[in-house]
DNA sequence: GCCAACGTTGGC
DNA sequence: GCCAACGTTGGC
């Protein structure tokens, strides 16, 4: 899952200790939410930072229920095209796991044989994407820095 | 700050 | 249902 740190960071969620993913107004993205259990874990990505990188680990703590905000006319978030019966967003909750003591920064996973099937290699733009359980193993090793 | 890549919108 | 126009994301 990606934030830009400016906006809320690894640190924000190790203050917070849990948070409410919203504002994702992005179908693949919500997809992938809606399909996220309590207990899955999540790779904490800091976009557009220098370098982007991997900062930490969160997990699920809620499974998918409907975004308020899309329904509060003072939000950023709010869309007027969604019905209350029908809401359009939705997200899940994630509590903070692990921040890394080395973040693992993009080019470092580029140049990663293990990581070029990663969506995040191949779709750049996606704010919620799948990792597989290798990929996720892989980016906690390169974090301990066991690159080898 | 630029701009490529991508998603969404809306006219036809 | 196609696709041009437009807006946004995010690496660089």
């Amino acid at each position: 899952m990606k934030s830009e740190p400016e906006v809320y960071s690894i640190d924000d969620l190790r203050r917070d200790r849990r948070t409410p993913w919203d504002g994702v107004r992005n179908y693949q993205a919500r997809n992938h939410m809606r399909v996220m259990e309590k207990g899955d874990l999540v790779l904490f990505y800091h976009s557009r930072s220098h370098p982007p990188a991997v900062a930490g680990v969160a997990k699920v703590v809620k499974e998918a229920y409907p975004d308020p905000t899309q329904f509060d006319r003072k939000s950023k978030y709010y869309d007027p095209r969604s019905d209350k019966d029908v809401p359009r967003w939705w997200l899940v909750d994630v509590g903070f796991v692990e921040r890394f003591d080395v973040p693992v920064p993009l080019p470092a996973i580029k140049a990663d044989r293990g990581l070029a099937d990663m969506v995040l290699v191949n779709n750049s733009r996606l704010s919620v994407q799948p990792v597989t359980d290798q990929e996720f193993e892989r980016v906690r090793e390169m974090a301990k820095g066991k690159t080898k």
